[in-house]
RNA sequence: GUGGCUAUGGUGUAGUGGUAACACAGAGGCCUGUGGAGCCUUUAUCUCGGGUUCGAACCCCGAUAGCCACCCCA
């Protein structure tokens, strides 16, 4: 009966992140967790499971994410709830609740999380996907878009990733309506030349005809008016600061009067950054822009705000395609091997003690041979192994073989401890960095002798932080 | 959600109607006393279900999944 059974499989979108792949996720978090602490970011993570009302009132229930998208259903207790298809409604209603508005401002928070969306599956585009994002309450000053877009940069570069800026800013509700307004105006007399579902998106949300890939749209568009000549004055002058810091800042963007975004809570200033390779922002590697009524439309006070998130997989896709090597793990420094069972239970002693003293110790307790041992802490990369085996146990000694070299020397076993910490002190002050890891293996062999030189994270000196 | 292309060990591929081959990886061995090499053994009901045929990995239909282009977005 079982053996009829098929083995079970994967939810359609849905992807496992095997060992082979962490070091690109470690790699990504950890420049996302370092920025963070540099810009003053302090971490956040929300329920995947919120309520569906949630999404509907801030992300918007016109918007495709919430009516097409979103995984909503009733659970046991009869709530309606959704998994969450983006992060910053969630930290937004924390904000709200946790009455973080009694904190200094602005409060910035940042998360790395699982979302969820039911949208076909394509490469860089899962059902269940990451993201890494920053949000700042509290603050309606232009500086702080040029900072959020300045970090958002630092995170692309320093994992070696050109990107291009696209930018705009689409004002706020009123001129939005007005211009939406305004735009099915000017599209009306061609009509004709639309499709069917265009012509929907025309009478439901205009603007959304405005990023459209089909080509005879954006010759339709081409005299089009454009949303940043109907920004009211407040906003106009909110957006040439941005540029303004932005250009001062040598930041080169792309002043895109089609950039729209599609959800409901922005306003303003909204960004996107695409593959410098990528003309046509197939695949947007992270997008963001200021919410000011979000925290107000959720019944807060209001606040102005603004955020940005990447997507994790749609960097690691993009480091893939340009081969860019992952930031390796970090090898081990030492191998115990052992050869018969009082040795065994001997280097088992030792693991732990040289674990505890922050030692990077490897093992492979279940094999018997030396050879074998040797083998894997070949691959492991490990820097020295330390042998006992049966004239060792009678000696009391050990042997510490250099790896490098093959050169063994043997040591009274309670003097291990010391004579190996002097080796690797050694090793640590020549700047000799092991750079194989465990599950990277092969991958990293082939990469070994053109691993990039890292990139320092820049921290804007010219800024005041707000540090708490 | 719409349209197109594809599906062979863990991975990458060969086989195009006669009963699955190669490389790499894994496990074990040659070899309880020394790694990067070598050799040997081993690892597949050809995604699943149906049909055509004496015979199907191969042809047909369906399902499923992946990819690509839309839609949309991270």
């Amino acid at each position: 009966m079982a053996r009829e059974l098929q083995p079970p499989q994967l939810l359609r979108g849905m992807k496992d992140i095997l060992p082979s792949d962490q070091p690109y996720w470690w790699w990504i978090f950890d420049t996302a967790r370092n920025l963070a602490e540099c810009y003053g970011f302090d971490r956040i993570e929300t329920p995947i499971l919120e309520a569906a009302s949630l999404f509907t009132r801030s992300v918007g229930d016109a918007t495709d994410i919430v009516s097409k998208e979103m995984y909503t259903f009733t659970d046991k207790s009869g709530d309606n709830v959704s998994l969450r298809p983006e992060g910053t409604a969630g930290v937004t209603r924390a904000y709200i609740e946790h009455g973080m508005l009694n904190l200094p401002q602005p409060v910035k928070l940042w998360y790395f999380s699982p979302f969820f969306r039911h949208d076909r599956p394509q490469a860089g585009r899962y059902r269940q996907f990451w993201q890494f994002g920053f949000e700042v309450f509290g603050g309606q000053q232009a500086i702080l878009e040029a900072q959020l877009i300045l970090m958002a940069r630092a995170l692309y570069t320093s994992v070696g990733i050109e990107t291009t800026l696209q930018i705009n800013s689409i004002g706020d509700k009123t001129t939005r309506l007005q211009y939406a307004k305004a735009l099915q105006a000017f599209l009306k007399s061609k009509k004709s030349e639309l499709t069917d579902e265009q012509k929907i998106t025309l009478q439901k949300n205009p603007l959304r005809l405005l990023d459209s890939k089909d080509p005879k749209i954006q010759e339709l568009l081409v005299d089009a008016p454009q949303i940043i000549d109907s920004l009211d004055e407040v906003s106009q002058k909110h957006f040439q600061e941005v540029l303004g810091y932005l250009d001062e800042l040598d930041v080169p963007f792309v002043l895109n009067p089609k950039l729209v975004r599609g959800l409901d809570y922005y306003n303003r200033t909204v960004f996107e950054f695409w593959a410098a390779d990528d003309e046509g922002g197939q695949i947007s590697l992270g997008g963001g822009g200021r919410y000011d009524t979000l925290v107000e439309s959720l019944s807060g006070r209001p606040t102005p705000a603004l955020g940005f998130a990447g997507g994790v997989e749609r960097i690691i896709l993009k480091l893939k395609e340009k081969q860019i090597p992952p930031r390796p793990i970090a090898a081990p420094e030492v191998f115990l091997a052992q050869l018969g069972d009082p040795a065994r239970r001997k280097m088992l002693k030792l693991f732990e003690q040289l674990r505890s003293q922050g030692v990077r110790v490897a093992e492979a307790m279940t094999k018997d041979g030396i050879k074998q041992q040797l083998e894997v802490a070949n691959k492991l990369g490990a820097h020295y192994t330390l042998i006992v085996g049966q004239k060792e146990m009678m000696d009391d000694t050990v042997l510490i073989r250099d790896m490098e070299n093959g050169i063994q020397e043997e040591v009274p076993f309670n003097k291990v401890e010391s004579e190996l910490k002097k080796r690797l002190e050694k090793n640590r002050a020549n700047g000799v960095t092991p750079v194989t890891g465990q599950v990277t293996l092969e991958r990293l062999d082939k990469y070994k002798d053109d691993v990039p030189a890292e990139e320092e994270v820049p921290v804007p000196h010219d800024i005041d932080l707000d540090v708490e």
